[in-house]
DNA sequence: CCTTGACCCTCCAGTTACTGGAAGGACTAT
DNA sequence: ATAGTCCTTCCAGTAACTGGAGGGTCAAGG
């Protein structure tokens, strides 16, 4: 197969498939004209990557869940060591973008949002910090 | 001020501030001695910039909300229309991060997580795509 | 044989918002 | 003079691609 093709089949783009070789995640064969040909493995490493990927894992972590993948004497363990400590970034950066959230919704409502200048949202922005802390 | 005072008050590294200056969000004085000399209305600038991106905006929209700050004659409703915009991406992001966190969650609680090989996190990220459609 | 068009190649630059570090000047205290 | 802290600039690196330039390859049609 050629790029074009296991691009289709996986639904990653070609300069992504280009990208994972350049860093060692996939080694496709080159025919005689220089293109990569991908066999059927390489497609599945593909797909692979692309649902690791989209579970939010990073490429570091996808390195490693595909030589998990790969190694028959693995320890189920070590797979969901790798999954939990994604799942808890995944809920810390839920946690804080639902702060952040919540006092933009907060400020966005109390703004009329009309032709005139008066902004509870800059006036928020623009606030002087209280600083806490006598002298030092 | 040098940049050490206005790191502190405003608390925002002094690489950071250094790249806002870069950037051309602050244009703070040089003393003789060529160092940033900064005043009371830089370091307001750059407290509103630290809560701007506190609440997650983008460079270019605190470059914009800095100047409908400083805009007396600013509508409200740009700048509503900006937070609006951003508190969009934000509940975009965060359906994202729960969906992946309930596919991650999910298969996590199936993972037994012990020393055996056999894993449905590695089974689920390397299991065929149905490929839906016919011949062509 | 030539052309057209789709496909492939490599290499370089840009994205976002910083962060780290090297190399060196300035200022303060002793 | 010296030590220590602060400041300067400049360069490189981060994460994971993405866009584009410049050019080779291949299959179909005339």
């Amino acid at each position: 197969m050629n790029i074009g093709d296991v691009s289709r089949r996986s639904g990653l783009p070609a300069k992504t498939i280009r990208y994972y070789e350049e860093i060692g995640l996939i080694r496709p064969d080159r025919s005689p004209n220089g293109y990569r040909s991908f066999s059927e493995s390489d497609l599945h490493r593909l797909s692979f990557l692309g649902r690791a990927r989209a579970l939010g894992f990073a490429i570091e972590d996808c390195r490693s869940l595909l030589a998990l993948y790969a190694d028959d004497s693995r320890e189920s363990g070590q797979v969901k060591q790798i999954a939990q400590d994604h799942l808890r970034r995944i809920d810390e950066k839920i946690a804080q973008l639902q702060s952040m959230r919540a006092t933009l919704a907060h400020l966005v409502s109390c703004c009329a949002g009309d032709d005139r200048p008066d902004c509870p949202i800059l006036d928020d922005l623009g606030a002087l910090q209280a600083e806490s802390g006598e002298a030092g």
